[in-house]
RNA sequence: GGGGGUUUAGCUCAUCUGGCUAGAGCGCGACACUGGCAGUGUCGAGGUGACCGGUUCGAGUCCGGUAAUCUCCA
């Protein structure tokens, strides 16, 4: 039987002896496309080709790329583990030709490849052909079906329909009749009672697709209508997991070797064996799958975080842990433990995962234990709401209180359900549901973008310059309106543009074009599908005129700055920590430089010093730019470049040299490291479980950072008499203040202890009431001491302490009612109120203590007095 | 990008609609009890209530802003 790895490498071998140049798998996750957050088919990678952005290095390749479908269109997450095909990732086995063989041999081969060289019986395959559309004027693909009819019986040959047999990349854009294999893995036994070509395309899950060839022949326009393309194309994708399973003669993905090593690992840990109960085997299944997709986002460079992409694969790590949690028991982290058996069954394919195999289990183990943290919190928080909800005698528990738990503290509604149950209550569903729908249109409103058709004016490819120029003559190729919030924008293509696109960390650059004698500002300069776009505000009058092109040089130089400065950070962090280092991210702007690599632990102030040393050095020695542009990645590899993940496939790369610091960069640096002035580290912080963040200023930024600090510390020196040692200067200081606090305390004791005493010799019995009446300039926080000992002093008897004290021209009055008086019914807050006109003021308080301020120092005596009579009367 | 939450003692958290001089448990210190340990008891230290501003007689509590952090949606 053939391994996982043997069927892989058949399938790459396979094609590479039909003249295929067989090239890596891109990354997952995408960095520089905005419709796309994933790679989620084999095709991303060659978007830019097929859009017609980037002209053809190979016109034949093929691969196997590693895809993830768990948002967007093709979003099935949900099903995960629950059947026994649906993945989050998967390898997408693929051939392409562009502009280079079309049907027949995309056919031919794709018939060579499973029946000779897999050795697929031919009688379990099913072919789909494209049964055409007369409403687009569309034929059926009988050129596909007549190559198809060389190796298949008519009956095997099935029409499609458009939904199912015409590929289209998105609303408008590349598009054409695509052809599917099919393949019937039942038993004879069943194919007997029902024969399989009733079953292609009827979600059965031993009838499969396993191959679709896709054959771009059109290109659809914004108006819906199709014309011819000039270049076709074939992209085809097969499933792998599937085709192993095929191969292995197998009735599931999850029982093959990609699967089986993981499961079974898991199922020891949790003590249970697979194939035994429905509910464990679900959650085995979906932490096998889950685990795959972390292990690989974090290779490629996406840790889990709290937005977009880092989000999404966070999610998935909980949706494992929250399987493992309620089917298999699991109350402490796991899933980090499962590596040694993905590395086992995938590190000889994808050695990446070996190599960063530490960093991998420490993010995963910690954000496990974030996870199982929220859950505690939210078990807490639950019971409260089960406990009030049956003190209330209901038996459900309602769909806000279940929103809530789930959207403000992440706890998930099927636990939520689940716990309830337990505890013989009901969560209402249908009412969470609403909440959940007020909440996506909350984003879908906050999010909406209006983009319009791309208006073409001239037909041309966009070429960046900017390495070389500046400022140069220009004309528009296309442009479109956009609408963000009430905002209109434009976006500009040019045939040629020295203005550099938002990519690789570095900001797009900013400046104006000059159209006649008028100026546009160009606000930014984003990368999109390989294309740069320049924003503006407005549109030039003249749309075919020639404009000049001026980027605003001064940034310019400030972000090439900061890059040039990155490498060589980059390379002294390495140095000085170790050769673990290694960029996980990067943000480049005229302002200041961030940088985030893999380090264990806290970066010390002794090793930043260091690092900051050494850059700063390497900055004085003054290294000259050496700029290799269009270098082979092989080249580029023999010169040591640091390849970085995001890396996306193209034979030429370039490759940025600064003395001993060469890296593959597509950025804007400087001519020799000197420009640079220096560098000034200027904080360090953690962004995940073992990344940390160096962020720096440079150039003059860096040297007003440090005047600014020089300031501060001669201002501070200046207050205290500029010593010579400050730090000890200001540690005396706050000993000193907090001991005179201190002493001020024990004053201020004895004072209330001496005002108390004077007091006592002043006490007034009117009506049977005792009354201390206490006129000075005190704070309000003295007459509150005093009051409330006497409180404590003179509970039991009738008992009233009125003070009044006076600063600058604000008056305040408050009164004590002893526990005795206010059980006859008086109300010191009631009283205050009453009074407090006597002082221009208002108050208020509780009903034994109450205060109340004003203005009118003249009306004091009134209000005591009017006190006195409330109390006594 | 948009919503919601959190930020109070070293740690985990209370303090209902503004008003008992901001509390509890754990931890810490001292002392006492027990033959020792484990332990128990008593007393105590420890707080700019994230930060800035506003409303109010009075703000941890209300309002505005900033920051950090968690979480959901896109």
């Amino acid at each position: 039987m053939k391994s996982a790895k043997e069927i892989r490498e058949s399938f790459t071998s396979f094609f590479a002896s039909k003249g295929h140049k067989i090239v890596p798998s891109a990354p997952m996750v995408i960095k520089n496309d905005p419709t796309l957050m994933f790679t989620n088919a084999g095709m991303n990678q060659f978007k830019d080709i097929i859009l017609g952005n980037a002209t053809v290095v190979y016109p034949r390749v093929a691969n196997s790329q590693k895809c993830l479908r768990v948002s967007g269109k093709h979003n099935d997450l949900e099903e995960v583990g629950h059947d026994t095909y649906h993945h989050t990732m998967f390898e997408m086995l693929g051939n392409w030709s562009f502009g280079d063989y079309f049907k027949k041999d995309a056919i031919d081969w794709a018939w060579e490849y499973l029946v000779e060289v897999l050795k697929i019986n031919p009688e379990i395959l099913y072919v789909t052909v494209f049964e055409g559309n007369p409403a687009e004027g569309l034929e059926r693909d009988n050129e596909a079906a007549a190559y198809w009819a060389q190796y298949l019986p008519q009956d095997r040959i099935i029409n499609g329909s458009q939904k199912d047999n015409f590929w289209e990349m998105g609303d408008t854009g590349p598009c054409g009749p695509c052809s599917e294999i099919h393949v019937d893995l039942r038993s004879a036994e069943e194919k007997l009672k029902v024969p399989g070509v009733k079953l292609v395309n009827e979600s059965h899950p031993q009838v499969i697709e396993i191959w679709n060839l896709v054959f771009m022949q059109f290109n659809r326009k914004a108006d819906g209508s199709l014309e011819l393309l000039p270049a076709k194309h074939v992209d085809t994708g097969m499933g792998f997991e599937r085709l192993c399973m095929a191969i292995q003669g197998k009735t599931s993905n999850y029982d093959t070797d990609v699967f089986q090593p993981i499961i079974k690992a898991m199922a020891t840990l949790a003590g249970v064996s697979y194939g035994e109960n429905n509910e464990q085997d679900i959650a085995l299944r979906v932490i096998a799958d889950h685990i795959r997709t972390i292990a690989f986002s974090i290779t490629d460079g996406q840790l889990p975080s709290n937005a977009k992409a880092g989000y999404v694969i966070r999610r998935i790590l909980r949706r494992a842990v929250r399987y493992g949690y309620t089917f298999l028991n699991q109350r402490s982290s796991f899933m980090h433990a499962l590596l040694p058996a993905l590395i086992d069954s995938m590190g000889s394919a994808y050695p990446e995962l070996e190599a960063q195999k530490g960093l991998i289990e420490k993010v995963i183990k910690e954000e496990e234990e974030s996870f199982l943290r929220t859950l505690e919190t939210g078990i807490r928080l639950l019971d409260k709401v089960i406990t009030e909800a049956k003190l209330a005698g209901k038996t459900t528990i309602s769909g806000k209180d279940a929103f809530v738990l789930y959207d403000t503290y992440g706890f998930p509604l099927d636990l939520t359900e689940l716990i309830a149950k337990e505890n013989n209550v009901m969560v209402d569903v249908a009412e969470f549901e609403q909440e959940m729908q007020k909440q996506r249109e909350r984003a879908r409103n906050a999010a909406s973008v209006e983009t319009g058709d791309w208006i073409v004016v001239r037909d041309g490819e966009s070429v960046f310059d900017g390495y070389d120029f500046a400022e140069m003559d220009v004309q528009l190729l296309r442009y479109r309106k956009m609408v963000q919030k009430g905002k209109s924008l434009y976006q500009l293509v040019f045939d040629r543009t020295p203005f550099y696109g938002e990519m690789g960390g570095q900001v797009g650059d900013t400046g104006y074009i000059l159209a006649d004698t008028k100026k546009i500002a160009i606000i930014d300069t984003k990368k999109e599908n390989g294309l740069t776009v320049h924003i503006t505000l407005e549109l030039p009058e003249t749309i075919d005129a020639t404009y000049t092109a001026v980027v605003d040089v001064e940034k310019r130089k400030r972000i090439a700055a900061n890059h040039t400065a990155t490498h060589l950070l980059h390379e002294a962090l390495r140095e000085v920590l170790g050769t673990h280092v290694e960029q996980k991210g990067s943000f480049v702007s005229d302002e200041a430089l961030r940088f985030d690599f893999s380090h264990y632990q806290k970066v010390s102030a002794e090793e930043l010093k260091t690092v900051e040393l050494i850059v700063n050095k390497k900055i004085r020695n003054n290294a000259s730019l050496q700029e290799y542009r269009e270098l082979p990645v092989d080249e580029a590899n023999k010169m040591g470049a640091m390849a970085l993940f995001g890396e996306k496939y193209g034979e030429k790369v370039r490759v940025i040299q600064f003395g001993t610091s060469v890296e593959l960069c597509g950025g804007s640096h400087v001519q020799s490291t000197g420009e640079i002035g220096m560098i000034k580290l200027v904080h360090e912080s953690s962004v995940a479980a073992g990344i940390r963040r160096i962020e720096a200023y440079t150039a003059d930024k860096a040297e007003a950072y440090i005047t600014a600090q020089l300031d501060v510390l001669t201002e501070v020196k200046q207050l205290f008499n500029n010593p010579t040692n400050v730090v000890g200067v200001i540690t005396k200081f706050q000993q000193d203040t907090l001991q005179l606090k201190k002493q001020l305390d024990g004053y201020v004791q004895e004072y209330v202890k001496q005002t108390k005493a004077t007091l006592l010799t002043q006490v007034q019995q009117i009506n049977g009431v005792d009354i201390i009446v206490f006129k000075s300039h005190d704070s309000a926080e003295i007459c509150k001491d005093i009051a409330f000992q006497f409180k404590s002093q003179f509970a039991n008897i009738p008992f009233a302490f009125v003070a009044a004290t006076q600063n600058d021209d604000k008056v305040s009055v408050s009164l004590l009612l002893s526990d005795s008086l206010v059980k006859k019914g008086l109300h010191a807050s009631t009283i205050i109120k009453s009074i407090a006109s006597d002082i221009d003021g208002s108050g208020g308080g509780q009903p034994f203590y109450a205060t109340a301020g004003g203005k009118r120092a003249s009306g004091i005596d009134t209000a005591v007095k009017n006190i006195i009579e409330s109390i006594t009367a």
